[in-house]
DNA sequence: ATGCCCGATTATATCGGA
C-alpha cells in the first residue's frame, strides 16, 4: 500500500490542487497537515467521491490534521497523549487494514518553535517529549507502525540548500536535533534516507524570494517506521513536481510504498 | 536588520508560518 503525507497549508485554498494530486497519484492513505479548518467545514464530499474515507482533527484558523483512506480503517484517535490541556490539533492515528496486514499510521504536525528562545520553542520541545513517549510505545508493540508528517526538523546539512543560514533556527539547532535523534534512536527507520541518499531533495520551499525557482528548499516532512514496517518498505519518494503547479502549497507530498 | 509570499480572520490590518 502507498501512504502519503502532505502539508496542504489550508484545505479551502488547496482543494483543487489536492483533488488533482489524489486523482493522478491515487495513494491508498494520505496524512494531511495544516488543514486550517474546523471539522464541520472540511470539504468531505469531493474527497469521498474519489473513494476515500475522511477522518479529521481540526481547529479554527490554524493547525489541523486529517487521514484519508481508500482502505478500511479502524480505531481512530485524535490528539497526542501526555497533556490534556493542549488544545492544538496536531496528531491523529488510525489502523489501516491492508491486503497482507495492518499498519498503525500516525499523522503529525510538529510545532515550528520559532522564535527561539520563547514559549513557542518550549512548546516544541515539550511536544517532542510527548512524541518520544508515544514513539516508544509504538516501538514496544512490535507491530508495523509509522509516524509521518511535517516534523519541522531539518535532520542534517544535506537537508537544506543553505544549512549555514538555517543553523540556529528552531528547525535546525542542537536542542531540536537532540530531540529528533532521541526519537529516531529508539529504533525507527527514516524512510527517505533509507531509500535515497541523494542531497538536494526537499519537501518545502518558501513562497518568498523565488525559493522554488532556485531550489532553495529544506527537507522537513518525514516518515519514521518501526522495524516491522521498515521490513516492508519498498520505496519512498517526494512528489516535488507538485510545487510547480498553480496555487501550490509550500510543501509537497512525500510517500512510502509498503508491502502490506 | 527587515521584508519578500501566502492563508485565515467577522478582516480591509494582523498573525502564523518556516
Amino acid at each position: 500500500m502507498r501512504i502519503a503525507s502532505f502539508n496542504i497549508n489550508g484545505i479551502k485554498a488547496r482543494l483543487p490542487a489536492l483533488l488533482d494530486w489524489l486523482s493522478e497519484s491515487k495513494p491508498d492513505v494520505v496524512l494531511l497537515q495544516e488543514i486550517k479548518s474546523i471539522d464541520e467545514n472540511f470539504p468531505r464530499e469531493p474527497i469521498e467521491d474519489l473513494g476515500y474515507h475522511v477522518e479529521t482533527h481540526g481547529q479554527k484558523s490554524f493547525n489541523g490534521v486529517a487521514i484519508l483512506s481508500r482502505l478500511p480503517i479502524e480505531d481512530v484517535t485524535r490528539g497526542l497523549p501526555g497533556d490534556p490541556d493542549d488544545e492544538q490539533a496536531r496528531w491523529i492515528e488510525a489502523t489501516v487494514i491492508g491486503d497482507e496486514g495492518a499498519v498503525r499510521v500516525c499523522g503529525l504536525y510538529l510545532p515550528n518553535g520559532n522564535p527561539v528562545p520563547g514559549p513557542k520553542f518550549d512548546y516544541k520541545l515539550a511536544w517532542m517529549d510527548r512524541l518520544f513517549d508515544r514513539a516508544q510505545a509504538l516501538f514496544d508493540a512490535e507491530e508495523p507502525a509509522l509516524m509521518a508528517g511535517d516534523y519541522n526538523i531539518i535532520p542534517a546539512p544535506d537537508d537544506a540548500a543553505r544549512p549555514k543560514d538555517w543553523w540556529g533556527d528552531a528547525l535546525y539547532r542542537p536542542e531540536s536535533l537532540a530531540a529528533w535523534r532521541r526519537v529516531v534512536n529508539i529504533g525507527f527507520t527514516e524512510a527517505f534516507r533509507a531509500r535515497d541518499a541523494a542531497p538536494m531533495n526537499y519537501t518545502f520551499w518558501d513562497y518568498q524570494a523565488g525559493a522554488w525557482n532556485k531550489n532553495d528548499g529544506i527537507r522537513i516532512d518525514h516518515f519514521l517506521l518501526t522495524p516491522a514496517a521498515a521490513d516492508r518498505l519498498v520505496d519512498c519518494q517526494i512528489d516535488r513536481h507538485v510545487r510547480g503547479r498553480e496555487k501550490p502549497s509550500d510543501h509537497v507530498p512525500i510517500w512510502v510504498e509498503l508491502a502490506l
